[in-house]
DNA sequence: CAACGCAACATCCTATAGGAAATAGGTTCG
DNA sequence: CGAACCTATTTCCTATAGGATGTTGCGTTG
């Protein structure tokens, strides 16, 4: 069975070392995108079949993927994308950034290298440069951008759990909708100039408060996303 | 091919409804009671043979238990049990219980509802009769009580995100050497017991520092397990 | 016309087989 | 005596096939 050098991966980049791990990431990506719509059903076969890889490696990719709360299983009935966040659900994600990644700003400022520091003000700066794009690929970017910032400041915390705790938070927030608020980026940009600004100056009570204003902020920018579309807040809403 | 119901399950009891959980659960329990030593190479084949299933349900189980932080998988070499805590790791654990399990003792004293409070008033005082036991089997009641009551709390905090980072900290708690303390149980109950009626009152500011106050005995009565064997820290240690 | 029951379908779940890589041990050379 | 190389074994990784179960559509009946 020599077919399997033959093959050329449709969508997944110059295969690692496992193909178990290529298909986590590509699956990811598809949630993340939503091109695997949330709260739809998800087929492994056909998605094996897509992937050009047996249904074992979709398998197993799958349970990872569950683990981090990307998608869901029911016992007899298959995978599904985990649906949009409700209302409830999204406060309850900024309530905890709130409280974890405020700490971690504030440890930042003083357990972060000289390189470190570096990063963080370089990362702020390089924000401005989103002006340019189209739609989508502007809303990507823009996206990426800001979890790598938070990325940046979550290590130089020095706390692999801390960091870890907030990574996994922030793959629920791309269970929101789709949404570019008006004028975000320069908003943001602004804010994490400030957070870094804080870091770097080594003032670890600033470095907090900013981070905390910036989410607080960016929380209200993302709530208009909820009466864009009249979303099944809950299965059975009543208003 | 009839042999499926013809197997009676070694360890596992009586099979939910998918064997992927099974096998999950039981694994999960090897790992947590150090059957399968911290840091020892775990063979698919050989654990799938033990639990009398197929390997595919187990590596897909060790998927799961990988995100969760209890195995490790080397890319082409296997999957091996996550080693000891370390010094630094079990500090960074510990600052991190504060940060969370804090801000939840304080939530859940004023979003417990009336029914929860009742249940985490119990669950302290139950804490009483761990007395008995004998070596292992005490350590095992200790620590799956105490696990209860700081989930008590974490769900009673009426925050599923804060209760998931929780749990999942947990889980890397018992990753710590087995190790009981000396009069750590007495000690235990009481710390419980403050933080329950801090609860109980309605007492936000309170319970956080009781609970605050409590990790922080359990972090110090904890600590001489590093000393008791010369374990090693880092790979190469100079010390 | 609606609700219930039945049957066919699709899908998931598990088991088995075979190819490829890494590890361990022995041997040989410097 | 030590280190490097080679070989054999073990183990992992992927693919495929078959049985069990949930779901869906249709027909029938009240």
């Amino acid at each position: 069975m020599a077919q399997q050098q033959a093959r050329e991966g449709r969508l997944r980049p110059a295969r690692r070392l496992t193909l178990a791990e290529d298909v986590y990431e590509s699956i990811k990506t598809l949630v993340m995108d939503h091109i695997l719509p949330p709260g739809e059903r998800v087929n492994i076969d056909a998605l094996a079949r897509e992937l050009d890889v047996s249904p074992t490696p979709v398998r197993e990719a799958l349970a990872r993927l569950e683990a981090d709360g990307l998608v869901r299983k029911r016992p007899l009935s298959g995978y599904t994308t985990t649906p949009l966040l409700s209302r409830a659900e999204f406060d309850d994600l900024f309530d905890v950034r709130l409280l974890l990644e405020g700490a971690t700003a504030g440890r930042a400022a003083t357990h972060a290298t000289a390189v470190q520091r570096q990063r963080i003000s370089a990362e702020a700066g390089a924000s401005i440069d989103v002006e340019a794009g189209d739609g989508y690929r502007r809303h990507a970017t823009f996206t990426t951008l800001d979890a790598t910032f938070h990325d940046l400041i979550a290590e130089a915390a020095g706390s692999p759990l801390l960091r870890d705790s907030i990574t996994r938070l922030h793959s629920h927030l791309h269970l929101h909708r789709l949404y570019f608020p008006p004028n975000g980026a320069p908003d943001t940009t602004i804010e994490h100039q400030r957070i870094a600004d804080a870091i770097i100056a080594g003032d670890s009570r600033a470095a907090a408060d900013a981070m905390r204003a910036h989410l607080t902020a960016a929380r209200e920018r993302h709530l208009p996303a909820f009466d864009r579309l009249r979303a099944p807040e809950a299965p059975h809403g009543s208003a």
